[in-house]
RNA sequence: CACCCUAUCGUCUAGUGGUUUAGGACUCCGCCCUUUCACGGCGGCAACACGGGUUCAAAUCCCGUUGGGGUGACCA
């Protein structure tokens, strides 16, 4: 059995879609899965588009994602080149191949793949006309995933322009017989195009690679398939984004592909091992944002503390965390860690530990008006907690301050609670009061509270 | 209009003729924890599109209908 060889041709316009990040993905998991090697060839044909900028965010979406390539652009390899631009003398020579083997035609400037078999002239809704048909032997498409599909042909097509230019059906046919792939993995919209490419390989005298037609990614909201003006649809927003990027790679594979064992978040490897087209789902599959979400919050959860102090740092405002301590920084995510579902929330959620200005939630406030002498309360609890020892300023001296102001008061330690938080913090929500009153600190917990004291006060 | 693909909870899916009161995950809801919560724990709602066959037995096989998707370019 002869090497496996995968390819990923893009066409790079400068957006990365998730659907084309699928179809990279699905590829070179089947490469790394069988030991062969994964292939990118960039589809660059239509001048106007495809821009070196386009080319290089390609690039970069993919090496994102983790997904390298054996043989392409900055890889090298023997079969290249790897840009179509460069290869118009190998389309040349498979068109003169073509025309020799007498299967092709000019007409109004164009060339002609011409199909075999009966013709006969029908009005075609479609197009409008009358046009000349064929009653071809229909294509016999191997495919992995949806077993052997058969499809006719009924029109003659044009593999060369006027222009002189090879269209799509040829370039993608020489290209994929001249480069030696062998599997042949791509979205389901190519399927009805697949029996033009079985009569070109066929035509020039090879057998036909295997395929895998794999289901597309629709909109989640509304019909059809998801488009680049969908939201989410592109990869470049979840770099901009600072997801994970495991976490996205996790969630595509998820969606048209199952390990069949209730696994969800996996390891790479484990993902690699298991990849198989038995496990590759026969119908469309819609876009979940909320799920995808959900992934990344668990891969943000399973990050080191200091690896997620890190890409934390990379969101929050400069101005918050420049004069910080790292440590102070490091010791506020592990505060907050296990609760954000991204890190584009952090600044919203952790400002109160990097500035005295932070907002006050008035519902909040009310609704502590509304209960007993809430500055009563502060002033009690500000005393008692000036009076802590404990130059760690611990979690365990922290409840021991309000048990005894409690104690003193007749009431619970839990009396303080929703006060305390909303003093230093201005909001009714956030981590665990005792620990982030003490990654807050002495000073900065004393002082809120006298603002608090005094600014309900005046 | 034609051809091709497809059809299990709202969504992603497991299920390849009997082991299924159809399993998991996201979402939603409830309870617990926490007198906070965006974490955690427990629990709940929720599906085999429809109609015919085949079979002792069908979510699973076949046919049809309906729904969804794709293709039908001198785009890729």
């Amino acid at each position: 059995m002869s090497e496996v060889r995968v390819r990923f041709a893009p066409s790079p316009t400068g957006q990365f879609h998730v659907g084309s990040a699928r179809t990279a993905l699905f590829n070179w998991l089947y490469a790394r899965h069988t030991g062969g090697k994964f292939v990118l060839r960039v589809e660059d044909t239509d001048q106007q588009r495809n821009t070196p900028d386009a080319l290089q965010a390609l690039m970069d979406g993919m090496r994102w994602l983790g997904l390298d390539w054996d043989e392409g652009p900055e890889a090298g390899g023997e079969v290249g080149p790897y840009f179509q631009s460069d290869r118009g003398a190998i389309y040349q020579e498979y068109i003169e191949k073509l025309k020799a083997s007498g299967r092709t035609y000019e007409k109004e400037g164009a060339l002609y793949f011409r199909l075999e078999g009966e013709r006969y002239t029908e009005f075609d809704s479609h197009l409008g006309q009358e046009v000349e048909k064929v009653k071809a032997a229909p294509q016999i498409i191997d495919d992995m995933i949806r077993g052997k599909v058969e499809r006719a042909e009924e029109r003659d097509f044009v593999i060369v322009r006027s222009s002189g230019d090879p269209v799509f059906h040829l370039v993608n046919v020489v290209d994929d017989l001249t480069m030696g792939i062998t599997h042949v993995i791509r979205g389901e919209d190519h399927l009805s195009n697949t029996s033009k490419h079985c009569e070109l390989f066929h035509a020039l005298g090879a057998e036909p690679p295997r395929f895998a037609h794999i289901p597309l990614i629709l909109k989640s909201t509304g019909k059809g398939k998801m488009s680049k003006r969908d939201e989410g649809a592109l990869i470049e927003q979840y770099i901009a984004e600072h997801f994970v990027p495991d976490a996205v790679r996790n969630y595509l594979c998820l969606l048209g592909w199952s390990p069949k064992n209730d696994r969800e978040i996996m390891p790479i490897n484990e993902i690699i091992r298991n990849f198989d087209f038995g496990g590759v789902s026969q119908s469309n599959a819609k876009f979940d944002h909320e799920k995808l979400t959900h992934m990344n919050a668990e891969y943000l959860k399973s990050l080191p503390i200091e690896a997620f102090a890190e890409k934390a740092a990379q969101v929050l405002p400069a101005q918050m965390v420049n004069d910080v301590y790292p440590e102070y920084l490091t010791d506020v995510m592990g505060l907050v860690q296990a609760k954000v579902n991204r890190l584009t929330d952090l600044p919203s959620l952790v400002g109160y530990f990097f500035s005295d200005s932070f907002e006050n939630d008035p519902k909040v406030g009310e609704k502590l008006a509304k209960k007993s002498d809430p500055i009563v309360k502060a002033k009690d609890i500000r005393a008692g907690f000036a009076l802590i020892e404990d130059p760690n300023w611990s979690v365990e001296a922290l409840e021991q301050a309000c048990v005894s102001c409690a104690d003193a008061a007749g009431g619970k330690k839990f009396d303080y609670f929703p006060m305390l938080r909303y003093a230093v913090s201005g909001s009714g929500g956030g981590p665990d009061l005792l620990p982030m009153l003490k990654v807050l600190g002495k000073n900065r917990v004393l002082d809120r509270l006298d603002t608090y004291i005094g600014g309900v006060n005046s």
